[in-house]
DNA sequence: AGGAAAACCTGCGTGC
DNA sequence: TGCACGCAGGTTTTCC
């Protein structure tokens, strides 16, 4: 499900109405996701803050960190009032004053994670490439990590190893709007070729948190359906239909397992 | 080591 | 209507 910008706004949605709180309990009622839930020490605790890195959410507590990852579709969202559990509602953070932060996740690819040093040294976050939208992530790291690969350039951009935040849809995506062919060995791009699609990445990313913004839905009392967003895309789920740049039909391939949309006559 | 594939799950649409 | 199958916005683990 959520890629960068559908955990930003997420993390945008349920900051607010969390900010100060503290924590009454927490109830697991499905311990198994990705990894089993460990116990998570914060009854008694305040949430300091909420932060986001990569894909996961950070969920600052005086004594550590509870690391949150949505998975394909896992949500998050605020209860003021109790609201009877639904399907695949796995985890309830309380709070003393009576608002429940509800976690769902059908697939149960998600992941609840405990550590209490600092969170960036957890294995899942120490070898992560650096923020997309911070300085740091810069052509010369982008070269670094593409050169010598003969991975497909999609399938490099999806590693969060070489990019953060990049899933399935925005990797077609930026890399129509960058004109450049999903199909290309990584190393073989040139450095107009690498500038412009990480430009292109930022650019994706930055107007998909917008979008999230604009047409951000409750994440308070919603339905359970908070975290997804429309998005307009121009080749992602396309296949067939006309090229909204040249018209032509776009093509849809397979990399990795994934489902790859581009346009052969504006991609190479 | 890099790269490909399998693994973890449930739900939904399609076609027979 | 039922059922098999393939596919889904993620990431780690395993295998070659």
């Amino acid at each position: 499900m959520p890629e960068l910008p559908e955990v930003e706004t997420t993390r945008r949605g349920i900051a607010s109405h969390l900010a100060q709180a503290t924590v009454r309990q927490v109830i697991v009622r499905t311990p198994r996701l990705r990894w089993p839930i460990p116990e998570l020490p914060i009854a008694g605790q305040p949430l300091l803050a909420i932060e986001r890195r990569a894909k996961y959410l950070l969920f600052r507590f005086p004594n550590g960190t509870l690391l949150v990852h949505l998975g394909m579709t896992g949500s998050l969202r605020v209860l003021t009032r109790p609201q009877a559990v639904q399907a695949h509602e796995h985890v309830d953070i309380e709070w003393v004053d009576g608002r429940i932060l509800r976690y769902r996740d059908p697939r149960r690819f998600g992941a609840f994670l405990w550590t209490d040093s600092d969170p960036e040294q957890h294995p899942l976050l120490a070898r992560l490439a650096p923020e997309p939208l911070c300085a740091q992530f810069d052509t010369d790291w982008l070269t670094r990590k593409l050169a010598r690969r003969s991975t497909p350039i999609k399938v490099a951009i999806m590693d969060a190893q070489c990019v953060v935040g990049v899933g399935n849809i925005y990797a077609s995506e930026s890399l129509f709007r960058a004109g450049i062919s999903p199909l290309r060995p990584a190393a073989s791009l040139n450095a107009n070729e690498i500038a412009r699609l990480l430009a292109e990445i930022r650019s994706t990313l930055a107007a998909a948190i917008a979008a999230g913004g604009t047409t951000l839905r409750d994440y308070v009392d919603s339905d359970g359906k908070a975290g997804y967003f429309s998005l307009q895309c121009a080749v992602y789920d396309r296949a067939g239909l006309p090229c909204p740049h040249c018209g032509q039909v776009v093509a849809q391939t397979r990399q990795a397992q994934r489902a790859t949309y581009w346009c052969p006559h504006c991609q190479h």
